[in-house]
DNA sequence: TATCGACCTAGCCAAATGGCTAGGTAGGGG
DNA sequence: CCCCTACCTAGCCATTTGGCTAGGTCGATA
């Protein structure tokens, strides 16, 4: 069951007519459920498709064409991937609306949503039931839609032009994993094959990268962001 | 609405000859709504009673007397109280169940609500809609359930004797929560009014109840048991 | 009363870190 | 071809840290 990351509920045209076709994006199979309950006490609200990997929502979108798309950005391990999905998606289903679903709120990872297509930003612990509906219509009609907390998180990301592009990259997220496993930089070193030198200029440019001065912080903004 | 943390949604007597009677304690509508759908397909299963924070989890105990209480720890800003609630239930009302629906796994947080009177263990990324209800029906019947993947945590946990009772100071997390700022031990000794040196030792007590040796680790340690 | 846990303080020293400047290579895109 | 990015290395120096020993008070509990 599940095995190929497609829910195992059937679905799809229980509501062929309805005026809003969602489809969910989540692995959580409790997340799924409740916004499918949520969603269909709205008469002409319908939940058509639901997905639980990265692939699947491709193949989901392209097959069922839902006005909406709920998505957890974190389909997996690699948060990267659900951002550059709302771009594939936003690009080649202009018709379907994104509507990213996080369960936590990170100013960096709304910006970044926002700027590859995501037409809105909800937080799971935030919202309440009628706003997630509601904000699932506003978005079919075209509206940009951020959630609880979301508004003011962006308001403060867009003052710091520096904020916004400040992508790690493989290399300092890999360093940054090391240090949080508490190794030193003699030991990452080791690890990496590269030198002390070269394990210091990574942090020094994570640190740069994520507004932090000690490597406590840096673990704990990446965490925050969902990168580790 | 909710603004007593009681659910607003009308329930309690719908099912009274429901075999098994479920309270749900979560602050996440969506997560309240799924369980309780997924739950419902199963006849003689209701779910009697909603919380969303820890005042009401005790009040709605209390009015419904439910058979299986559903909650996630983490019910506020300190996931502690959590666990003392766990341990309040279990006393006063042995005769509910209580399966914890965990969002992230803690080895520390797992052994410690099963030391305080969980019944079972689940964590809401892993189960599937049908091992929630089996779950249900088996802590009901007197049956400890360990989810996915809690298991094997808890048989490496009960391992380590020591990895037990490491249960952190308030003062303890304070400074591990300036330390995560990014704040020098000099800065956190200014902030909570205290010497350089008391900063010192409560880092190196915290040290050795995460059993980390870098102040990094100790971050990426607490945030992982959900302490932060 | 004795004992314990949580809290607070001091000082020592080797090691690690942060912040900097100043270089190098290889690959991709304009 | 040049520029830009990611990647790698070196050295310097003040500051911070980790790990230790050795004290102290206070309140609760046995």
């Amino acid at each position: 069951m599940e095995k190929d990351g497609r829910s195992d509920v059937p679905l799809g045209r229980r509501s062929p007519m309805a005026s809003t076709r969602v489809m969910v994006a989540d692995r959580n199979v409790i997340t799924r459920v409740g916004i499918r309950s949520i969603l269909e006490r709205n008469p002409g609200m319908a939940v058509v498709a639901e997905a639980t990997s990265y692939e699947a929502v491709i193949d989901g979108v392209d097959e069922h064409g839902p006005d909406v798309l709920i998505i957890d950005l974190d389909l997996g391990d690699d948060t990267t991937r659900g951002l550059k999905l709302c771009e594939e998606i936003s690009e080649r289903y202009p018709a379907t609306k994104i509507l990213v679903l996080a369960n936590t709120l990170s100013e960096m990872i709304v910006v970044e949503a926002l700027r590859r297509g995501a037409d809105g930003y909800m937080c799971k612990e935030e919202v309440k039931a009628d706003e997630l509906a509601k904000g699932v219509k506003a978005v079919q009609e075209g509206e940009t839609v951020l959630g609880r907390g979301v508004g003011s998180l962006v308001a403060r990301g867009l003052g710091s032009t520096k904020g916004s592009h400040d992508h790690l990259t493989d290399r300092e997220l890999d360093v940054i994993r090391a240090v949080a496993k508490g190794l030193s930089n003699k030991q990452i070193a080791h690890e990496m094959f590269v030198s002390e030198s070269t394990v210091k200029f990574h942090l020094q440019n994570s640190s740069k990268k994520l507004n932090a001065h000690r490597r406590a912080e840096i673990v704990h903004r990446a965490t925050a962001a969902g990168l580790l």
